[in-house]
DNA sequence: GTAGATACTTGAGCAACTCAACAATCGAGG
DNA sequence: CCTCGATTGTTGAGTTGCTCAAGTATCTAC
C-alpha cells in the first residue's frame, strides 16, 4: 500500500531544493556574504525590525544580532532605533546593501529561471502542484 | 522578459524542502538523532566505507568522523577495518541500528506520503516536472 | 623497497543556531 | 505617577556541522 514514488519524490525536492540553495550561496559568496548574511538581506524590503527577521527565517531573535552585525560591519546595513518604540531597532538597507541584494536577487533568479526553463509552459503546472503539497503542509 | 512564477517556484521548492527536512529531523531527534545523523543512517544500505559516506553527504571525510563517533556511541553502527584493504574502515548497521534506520525511513516516509497524497494521481506527474528540473541542473 | 597515492583521524577555527540571563523600554492598572 | 509585567534586542555559554591542514597507517606501482 505504500507508493514507492513517495520516497523518489522526497529525493527529488531535496535535490531542486539543493540545487537553488547551491546556486544561491554560491552568489552570496561572490559577494563575500555568508549564505544567512545572504538570506536576511533577500527578505529585508526596504526596512525591518530584527524581530520581523527573525520571525522571517524562523530562528531566535539573538541569531539575527549577529547576522546583522556581518551585514553592519561590511556597509550593507544600519541600526536605527525607532522613534515610536525606542526598544526597536528597524535594520535599514545602505546604497550598498540596496545593490547587493538587487544583484543577489537578480542572479539567483537568472538561475532558477535557467533551471525550470526546461519545463515551458508546465512551470504553471508545477507551481500548482507545489502550491497543493506546500499549502497541505499546513 | 522576466517570468514573475520563478521567484515564486522557488520559494515553493525550498517550503515543500522545508517540510519535508523539519519532518525529518523531528523524527531524527526523537530517536536521539541529530539531522546529520539521521542522514548518516537513513543512506546506510548495510554497510559503506567512511569515504563513500562523504561522498553521499558530499562533505569532507573529516565530518563523517564526527558523525560516525556519535552513531558509534549510541550503538547505532560499529567500525570494522576491510580486510581487503586495512585503511578502509566499514560503517556497519548494528541490530539497533537498524532498528533505528528502518523507524527513520518508514515514519518519514509516512509524514512525506501525507503530504503528498493530496495529489492523487498527480504524483506521477510532479515527479516527471521535478525529474525534468533536477536534469537539467546537471 | 621506496615513492606516491589513498583512507581515516585529529585539531584549529568558523558560522549558525539555541537557550538563559540581562538591560532598556513600553503599557496598563492601581 | 509609578510599579508590574511584557516585549525588544544583546550577550555569553555551549552544541552542531562544516572545512582545511597536518598527521598516521596502509596500499600500489615502479
Amino acid at each position: 500500500m505504500s507508493d514507492p514514488l513517495v520516497p523518489e519524490l522526497t529525493d527529488l525536492v531535496f535535490q531542486a531544493a539543493g540545487l537553488l540553495r547551491n546556486g544561491f550561496n554560491e552568489i552570496a559568496a561572490d559577494l563575500g556574504l555568508t549564505a544567512a548574511q545572504g538570506l536576511a538581506l533577500v527578505h529585508l524590503r526596504g526596512r525591518a525590525p530584527m524581530r520581523e527577521l527573525a520571525e522571517i527565517m524562523s530562528c531566535d531573535a539573538s541569531n539575527i544580532t549577529g547576522i546583522v552585525d556581518g551585514l553592519e560591519r561590511r556597509g550593507l546595513v544600519t541600526r536605527q532605533t525607532a522613534p515610536t518604540d525606542r526598544r526597536i531597532k528597524h535594520v535599514v538597507l545602505t546604497d550598498e546593501g540596496l545593490y547587493c541584494q538587487n544583484r543577489l536577487t537578480t542572479e539567483a533568479n537568472n538561475r532558477a529561471a535557467a533551471l525550470f526553463a526546461v519545463l515551458g509552459a508546465d512551470r504553471r503546472r508545477l507551481n500548482d502542484l507545489l502550491t497543493a503539497v506546500v499549502h497541505q503542509g499546513r
